[in-house]
DNA sequence: AATGAATGAGATTTCATTCAT
DNA sequence: AATGAATGAAATCTCATTCAT
């Protein structure tokens, strides 16, 4: 017993070495460039120990993917006692676009949409990560803010949609397009009109 | 003379074929799984013709990428006299949607997005037309609705990536994770929900 | 007949282009590095043209070697009234080595090598060219030579070998692995020694 | 341990019959039609493993010439008591013809100098282990035999010259023309003819 | 007679995956 | 259980030569 739980602990230890060698290499190679020779090698492994965890480069990278994806921000955690509507959005926007240029998530999007014809089980639930369960849980923020008066009454997952098209188009986008994008200077600037204009579709008077 | 217009004919036709072709196979398998003999043979060339016309995959593929993006609306003809700011806004977002549906514009901005790493230039290129480009011709729209008082007078640019974001949201970004995705039944009651989002923010009070 | 001799002239001023191209391309890049299209372009006809005055490649490197061979030192011309044995042999030497190191011969050279396997004919031609003939010639001046009184008599045939081989050895063996090599500054001095062997096996006392 | 062991001699054997397949290749098609493929074919290995060997065709053709350079004769054996001026040159020219066209040197020189504009620093190479290091070697022994006074004292290196410059003209010139040239049955006379001339210059009266 | 487009065959190199030890 | 060597299949690209006009 002894023994095989040191061995199911060494397994696992180096399970994670390949992952996170896998990850930084598919960080910087892509998908197709990545090879798994290389990745073995990081992860001090041989490639026939890495195919005894991952039966196939892709199975792999889903376990790469959904490794990052993992992480993500408890928004709930975020708001204080006290806080104006502005303060909760702020932090929630600031949190959205955390989860997205932390990690690498940025990086790993571009090269699951890369895939999505060859892998497109994998495309779909790495949108679902990223799209919709993020969007279930700002909507339970918003929803509380609602419930609180901090908002009007409104279609929340409407709004949501608005508002994180609002972010994507404003930042996500752009770094789509470009490896190297990095948050901008005026990123708080950028994120308080967006508030602006969400406080005037759906704030309560007192917190234009 | 009549031989060199005859033989250039030819070739452009040879050169349409092949883009023809690229792009089908392009589409269907990806950039890196695209083979150069599979598109030549779908071309009806060999592939030495192919490399004589294009000097290597990625300049075929950025060919492809130009031809598709080329095609786009002209917005100032969609609107005629006497609309309402919600009929201009309205076929200004179907013009949107067309174009990024329409020539598979989704599917090759997949691609696109994947050969960021490998092909940083082309992938700007493909943001300037698919992004700056179009805001500008939007932007012009909208400014003409102001000035013909069918908006308040407002920051066009920021309303621009208001709409489009989330636009963007509603159909672009899931069909970027979706190769088989097409506009859902309810696009013009989601449409409509955009514009009343924007007329809320910008219009005059008797359009909204 | 006007008609044609202009087209006789036409045509081998296109012969003469085509081998000066070659030449220059054959010399930069070597026989299989160096491409048809690339002479046909610089020689300003079609490949076509191109095949029709030589009707492949192999030929037209031939046609360029014995344009280059062509040219050679007359060594007679060389010697004067009241020159020294050393006097001459040192023409003699000089004018051996400017045949090998002006119009590019070390470097056609070492092409012709490369392709013996390939063009064994060729090659023993370059060799007969490059070695029996010169020989023949420069025996008929050390000859001379001897009728004068100006060496002993001996076998000016082995005589000849002992003394391109000794320049050989300290100039073009050299130069064959090498193709940036220029004739070194102490060339004077390396003939001299050369020559103060030749004199010392073949000299008469006085001239030594 | 043993494993290891097994596997590095597997590897060397491999490697061996690599060097041993491409020897022939390259001799008989010289590099640039060399194929991989057929180095692998007849090295019994695929080409991937071939390439797990090393890296590149250049690489390869690198270690082939380096292969065959290894192997060198050891003059100072060859020398016994007793010998006179002339047996000893004589072993030393017959050392020397047979480094050169054993081992296939002569062949491999031909394939080094056509590749000189492509791979100068292989060529510099070769020259030095073919003519630099061996002038080496051969000087020692004349060095030798000057102490020992079977030769006048005289410049040594020099000497060294008009001796190979000699035996390359006449053996190993023809040889680079023509592949399947092998010394001729008067070799043995020639050689002497050669001996006569150096005895006559550098060598003590008793012995000439 | 001259052209430029077209080609077929082949070159080197890479990579995910398996197998003997 | 783990390894490192081995592989088959494919990929992009080049080039001497020919052919329709």
């Amino acid at each position: 017993m002894g023994i095989e739980a040191h061995r199911r602990k060494i397994s696992n230890e180096k399970q994670a070495a390949i992952i996170r060698a896998a990850q930084e290499i598919f960080l910087t190679h892509g998908y197709t460039r990545a090879g798994m020779a290389d990745i073995a090698r990081d992860a001090d492994v041989s490639t026939a120990t890495l195919y005894k965890h991952f039966s196939s480069k892709e199975e792999l990278f889903a376990a790469v993917v959904k490794d990052v994806a993992r992480e993500t921000v408890d928004y709930e955690s975020l708001i204080s006692q006290g806080d104006t509507a502005r303060d909760i959005l702020y932090k929630v926007a600031r949190g959205y676009l955390s989860t997205q240029f932390d990690n690498h998530a940025n990086a790993l999007m571009r090269i699951v949409i890369a895939e999505v014809p060859g892998a497109p089980k994998l495309a779909s639930e790495m949108y679902d990560l990223l799209s919709t369960r993020r969007h279930e849980k700002l909507r339970a923020v918003i929803d509380e803010m609602v419930r609180n008066k901090l908002l009007k009454p409104h279609d929340t997952e409407f709004g949501v949609r608005i508002g994180s098209g609002a972010l994507k188009e404003l930042f996500v986008w752009p770094a789509l397009f470009d490896a190297s994008y990095t948050l901008p200077p005026d990123t708080d600037e950028k994120i308080h009109r967006c508030i602006d204009a969400y406080l005037a579709l759906f704030g309560v008077e007192e917190n234009s």
